[in-house]
RNA sequence: GGCCCCGUGGUGUAGCGGCCUAACAUGCCACCCUGUCAAGGUGGAGAUCGGCGGUUCGAAUCCGCUCGGGGUCGCCA
């Protein structure tokens, strides 16, 4: 080897021992005389210095640069106490080197490497080998090894099964657009890429291996956003003979074990609470609440069902609520940030936000309370609880435009008013979801989770007498705002599953071309089973603390799908179109 | 596909009709300097302002188109 040890890794009890490093030139201080070089590997990074004494290493290292490769031979010095650096984790230490190597040199790096600074993340994907030097950015990369790794010897040591499935399948039109991969054996023909091994691991299943997993990664060919790209990876899990609150258990074990020794602050609730979706929706509009902070919706409609206030009662008229979030405190809020408010409130949906500024018993603050009778204030204040200096943020429209519109000013103020911050992790199950929903363009009902998700016997009945109050057996671990495991018991028999496709407007013979395999293997003995997906990098996210998605993958695609690292996609050659039995549409031809 | 924002020396920013033959910081290069750790000091090189077209006596600054990037709605679990 041509290091024996690493930089990162020397501390105090290691004075003495001569070592050999090899690392970057993280930084240089030259003092003409006394030359010190930061030396930077995967541990992190450890001073050098160089006297003049040594004239043959001096030379070196008056020469390198920033990013050179060194091999470095030297003692550990214990620093004397007025120098010793408590900033650094190897500050304690110093290496005084005997010999000193230029491995390779380096041109000066097009974005700075020692400092965390923010670099155009165009540029930093391009050179995304040089972004990944950057401690701060590697150090992601080291977490999600570290949580990947805990995850495998979790599910080894519980005894499941680690199993690969294919990533070339066949397409099928519903759900995300899927990646197609042409056929050369087959002109005209294409595999799709996996949007999630979902059929194969429930063939798994039926195939008897009993606890399964894999880091599978997906495949959606859908627009991204800051959580979402188009390729990722998922903790994909499933187990036989069990019941939903055993695979809640295992899962909550799991990532209770990896919030522990992960997470940068506590666990806010063990074990997980446990929400209704229904209660969910009511409280906070959205089934992934942010359960860090409260500023929950309080229903209003009771003193206003005959407001003369039309906004109001209107909306109440036409089946319509009208729902408050009390921001205690907040009575004096500026026109701006009330303006804000308004303007995120008009994103989700609404038309406005109503205000009611409670300045003291006798004062309100706000434009309609001209339109409010004292009754309706009073009972406004007692259904919210409002006191004296509180703020109260209303919408009024239809529930899923409340729903919508009062959850974006309630993540908004979660974050504008430091609720969120320190606040750990939130983790917290989401159950009782509605097994299915009306899709009004389609004219057809849709599986909430997935098609395959099962649902208990006393639901049954409404199958058949109003779909929609089905609830399902699917449940979501969410946390901090983000749903990061999702998943259900799957339905176990060829008629229960016909039935659903039935309902979701598959004809026999869609049913039989796109999941026949599944409704014959059903037939064939097939356990009661369920399972999770479970998003890594979302994971790795929520406990790194980062927003941008692209921070915990290590060679990430940009917000339009493509790689500024290797140039992808890219044009192919006549030659290799011809063998697929491909030809280019005139106009898209052009470009290439 | 819609909407919003961004694109100025290597990097990060300022400038937003003439004071810009473009400023600041940092990096880079040279020299000085034996205890620094964002080392310090002196000097120097370095961008025509994403691209194209237009308005104007005059554009980095205004307008249009376009390319690239970021966010978001649609879409997506």
């Amino acid at each position: 080897m041509l290091k024996d040890t690493y930089a990162g890794d020397l501390r105090a009890s290691d004075a003495g021992r001569t070592v050999r490093l090899g690392g970057w030139v993280h930084r240089r201080r030259d003092h003409g005389g006394l030359i010190f070089l930061d030396l930077r590997d995967a541990r992190g990074v450890v001073q050098l210095v160089f006297n003049p004494e040594n004239a043959a290493a001096h030379e070196v290292a008056h020469r390198v640069r920033n990013e050179w490769v060194l091999q470095v031979e030297g003692e550990v010095r214990l620093r004397s106490p007025e120098t010793v650096n408590p900033n650094m984790r190897t500050g304690e230490v110093e290496i005084v080197p005997t010999r000193c190597v230029v491995l390779n040199e380096a041109l000066t790096p097009p974005f700075y490497i020692n400092e965390p600074v923010d670099v155009d993340e165009q540029l930093r994907l391009k050179y995304r080998y040089l972004d990944l030097r950057r401690p701060e950015v590697a150090e992601i990369i080291y977490l999600r090894h570290e949580v990947v790794r805990y995850i495998r010897e979790f599910l080894y040591e519980r005894g499941f099964t680690e199993v690969e499935t294919p990533t070339l399948i066949k397409s099928t039109p519903e759900g995300a657009r899927d990646f197609l991969v042409p056929s050369r054996v087959r002109p005209g023909h294409f595999f799709a890429l996996p949007q999630s091994p979902q059929i194969m691991k429930q063939l798994l299943m039926y195939a008897g291996v009993e606890k399964y997993f894999q880091l599978a990664r997906c495949y959606r060919d859908e627009d991204t956003r800051a959580n979402r790209v188009a390729e990722h990876t998922q903790l994909d899990l499933e187990m036989s003979f069990v019941e939903q609150d055993d695979v809640m258990a295992l899962v909550e074990e799991l990532y209770t074990g990896i919030a522990r020794r992960f997470g940068r602050g506590p666990i806010a609730t063990t074990p997980f609470p446990r929400l209704d979706y229904a209660d969910c929706m009511a409280r906070y509009g959205i089934d992934r609440p942010d359960l860090r902070f409260g500023l929950e919706f309080v229903d209003i409609a009771g003193p206003l069902r005959d407001s003369g206030f039309q906004v109001f009662a209107g909306a109440l008229a036409s089946g319509g609520e009208v729902k408050a979030i009390r921001v205690a405190g907040k009575a004096d809020m500026t026109r701006r940030e009330i303006d804000e408010l308004t303007e995120i409130a008009r994103g989700g949906g609404a038309k406005g936000l109503a205000t009611i500024g409670i300045v003291s018993s006798e004062e309100l603050r706000s434009p309609i309370a001209k339109f409010l009778s004292q009754e309706e204030v009073a009972g406004i204040k007692a259904l919210t609880g409002a006191q004296d200096g509180d703020m109260l943020l209303i919408v009024a429209d239809r529930p899923e435009v409340v729903a919508s519109s009062l959850h974006a000013v309630r993540t908004a103020l979660g974050a504008r008013l430091g609720l969120i911050e320190g606040q750990g992790l939130s983790f917290a199950w989401i159950t009782g979801f509605p097994l299915l929903e009306w899709r009004p363009g389609e004219e057809r009902w849709d599986a909430t989770h997935n098609p395959f998700c099962g649902f208990p016997e006393s639901e049954r009945h409404w199958l058949d007498e109003d779909p929609a109050r089905a609830s399902s057996y699917q449940y979501d671990l969410v946390c901090n705002g983000a749903e990061i495991v999702g998943g259900s018991i799957r339905i176990n028999n060829r008629a229960d599953q016909e039935k659903v496709f039935g309902l979701m407007g598959h004809s026999k013979e869609q049913q039989e071309e796109r999941f026949g395999v599944v409704l014959d293997a059903l037939e064939y003995g097939a356990p009661p089973e369920g399972g999770i997906g479970g998003g890594i990098e979302r994971l790795i996210m929520t406990l790194a603390g980062k927003d941008n998605i692209r921070d915990v993958i290590a060679f990430p695609k940009t917000s339009s799908g493509s790689d500024p690292l290797m140039s992808a996609p890219s044009p192919v050659d006549k030659a290799q179109l011809d063998e697929l039995g491909l030809m280019l549409a005139p106009q898209t031809a052009a470009d290439a």
